[in-house]
DNA sequence: TATAGTTGTCTATATCAATAGACAAATTTA
DNA sequence: TAAATTTGTCTATTGATATAGACAACTATA
């Protein structure tokens, strides 16, 4: 078995410039834990061979991953790694936010930065098994954990039968919670839809994060036990700060 | 409610070129229906106002995608999305290739790349409940659908348990095919921990992808319904031609 | 057959990205 | 303290990226 060469996966003229890509491998490193955490990273000159640059383009990748928060650079000592494991988020039947998360972190919540009530466009209205343009009520949430962003969702509901739960989520901040005060003590995750893209401007002010970046994004129908659909929701993730993981339900 | 101005999602000095950004937006816009296949694209002076750059960078934007075989231009007429819709790829408790594809393709097979005999690594051995070092067999696989390649995988199976398997793989195609010639009737997906990432150069040349691409990649284990596990894999789609459907299980 | 609309090609210029080399500044080690 | 190691700063040069404008080539339409 040919060991894998580093300096082949570096691409020239692709129209991603090589800092960036440089930086990218160095996240990839530390989250797959060849570069330790805490520990110091090879030396500029030692990366630059390694992957076959300049040791300018590599500082130019460091120095876009010290803005970005991950590693601490000191003259004469080194460059470190900050602590920054990737969360892993857990999708099931009961997908929920707080408790999935739980053991992970040591401070977790949902923001409500918005809600409306607007017609259902079509994949809401056939997600949510509803007439076309049928109103809903979309919340907009930033979920949060040790103060870092970790996912950006929409929600839908059909407005009639949940006529309130925006101010519910604002008191709670919870959508298992809010969803209690409507009778519903139990749903399940129906279907989940997942991609991946660049994030885009509304994602780097979101999710707080640098150009080029990517993001998961999930679709996903949530039901009551008895099937009857009740949130259609479209969730975005950070994919440097978060991993999903699928568990057997 | 605002709506989202297109020329936002524009980063200038974010490490990644205008070009390619704009080529990863129309992507998205025929992946999402806001460009209709087989339709004419709006005109490159049009396309340049609406992100806000020149008509020549979004000429750049198109040539990669014309060479990436997603756009034909023609002169004097315009510029036409050719029609490839993502494929959808079932994730749930049986998760198989060929079944899952069924019906949006009229051709689907795996080719079997490669296959060693090796020490498991730390992860491969903790997924299949080995002691560190035991040997296991590991098959590089390719998934190709109407002849493009949708994924690109490789599995470990113990090498005492499963011996030939390899040979088997090669022989049928299929590896639930090749796990029945072991006495397994049936398995299940135990656990899928799913993240994306650019893709490296090895993506490039087995995804036939071009730089800048992402990939989605899953980290699995199979079990017998029994609970003994009998394939660890990793597998990495291209993200502009995959999404994965994770089904209620 | 004009005319308008579209893609294709060319020149020129400015900025960003990458390489190269030299040396300063800070820290650790011998 | 001296030497070695490492990050920080500066200058210079080259190639890729992006903008700008003009015009050619081709197509569809009035």
């Amino acid at each position: 078995m040919i060991g894998r060469q580093e300096a082949d996966s570096i691409e020239r003229r692709s129209g991603v410039s090589l800092w960036r890509q440089i930086a990218d491998r160095i996240l990839q490193a530390i989250a797959t834990g060849d570069f330790a955490e805490n520990a110091a990273l090879p030396p500029e000159v030692a990366l630059a061979e390694r992957y076959g640059v300049n040791r300018h383009t590599v500082r130019s990748a460091i120095s876009a991953l010290v803005q970005e928060g991950v590693l601490r650079a000191e003259q004469g000592r080194g460059t470190f790694v900050l602590s920054r494991k990737r969360l892993s988020y857990p999708i099931g039947a009961r997908t929920r936010f707080s408790t999935g998360l739980q053991g992970q972190t040591s401070e977790r919540h949902i923001v409500l930065l918005s809600s409306s009530v607007e017609p259902a466009s079509q994949r809401v209205a056939e997600g949510l098994g509803l007439a076309r343009a049928t109103e809903v009520i979309r919340l907009e949430t930033r979920g949060e954990a040790d103060g870092r962003p970790v996912s950006r969702a929409a929600g839908w509901f059909d407005a009639r039968r949940f006529a309130g739960i925006d101010k519910a989520m604002a008191e709670t901040g919870s959508i298992t919670a809010s969803l209690a005060r409507f009778g519903i003590d139990d749903y399940l995750r129906q279907s989940t839809v997942l991609s991946a893209r660049h994030a885009d401007a509304a994602d780097l002010a979101d999710l707080d994060l640098q150009p080029g970046a990517i993001v998961l994004v999930t679709v996903a129908v949530n039901i009551t036990p008895d099937g009857r659909p009740i949130q259609f929701s479209e969730s975005r993730f950070p994919a440097e700060r978060v991993e999903l993981k699928l568990s057997a339900l």
